[in-house]
DNA sequence: TCAATAAAGGAGAATGATTCTCTTTTGATA
DNA sequence: TATCAAAAGAGAATCATTCTCCTTTATTGA
């Protein structure tokens, strides 16, 4: 997603254009490793050093409730936000915060197989998110 | 799990047996709503009103690193705990905080079966929790 | 049964993420 | 280009959670 996709997404929901709104989309997809809050203020503070603690939070809100970022969640009591839209789950690391994303549509299509067969009786199925925790075994353990 | 149950695991684990953690496990199991530690706090503070708030979080704490209880992720900035042990998913409400379990042993084995057959290069994996949203269809809807 | 002692609990302050309030600025529109 | 509602800025306020420090208590083993 680029800049000209994030403004027509911005303007298909009726949110204003506003440089602090892209600039925290961009963050999000450029340090695509579903950052927190306060990641994504560090990150844009070195471009726009005058933006308030406050514009992240709200432009975050606006932009979960308007479908063009996802919230994730973790065992902190510390939010991290998505900008990856297309179905998918997550890997968590059980030995340090790195969450990836994981896709996978012959698991979707199985899932979906299994509920509209066995289904849940007294609950309709609107998604179904997988997290999967485990170890990553390759170097990049940063993230 | 009643009471004697709760004193032979607080031992193998090797904690004390204090009437605040038998009081807090209790209430857990009791209210069986994946209650937050307010909601813990209120119900025990009817039957040891001088409960400190700090002690509620050292104890949920002690019992989630020892495998007694477990934690029950949201989208919300509070932590819910859950003292229902057996492998299990959830079910959320994306209409209310209602949260439920939701047992599966045919969906345990098919995820099995399919990560063993597939896998995920550079992860391996520990556990896969299912959170499956949706809208409740039966009445108590205030849980 | 009791003394010793390390673990646990109590109280209230501190922290840290997030939210709120209020004022100023700005993007969209006509 | 003026209008005006929406959005941003600033900093205080809130709320869940954690910390510190002191007191109490459960366990142990004499």
């Amino acid at each position: 997603m680029k800049i000209d996709e994030i403004r027509k997404k911005l303007i298909e929901k009726g949110l204003k254009i506003t440089p602090q709104r892209i600039a925290i989309l961009e963050a999000i997809i450029k340090l695509n490793n579903h950052p927190t809050a306060e990641l994504i203020l560090d990150y844009i503070r070195k471009t726009h050093p005058n933006i308030a603690t406050a514009t992240v939070y709200k432009v975050l809100e606006a932009l979960v409730e308007n479908g063009l970022i996802k919230k994730v969640q973790t065992e902190r009591d510390i939010m991290r936000y998505d900008a990856f839209l297309e179905k998918h789950h997550h890997l968590y690391s059980s030995e340090s915060d790195r969450i990836e994303d994981y896709l996978d549509d012959e698991l979707n299509e199985m899932l979906s197989r299994h509920f509209e067969k066995k289904g849940i009786p007294g609950f309709k199925i609107e998604d179904i998110k997988l997290q999967i925790i485990g170890k990553f075994t390759d170097k990049s353990s940063t993230k």
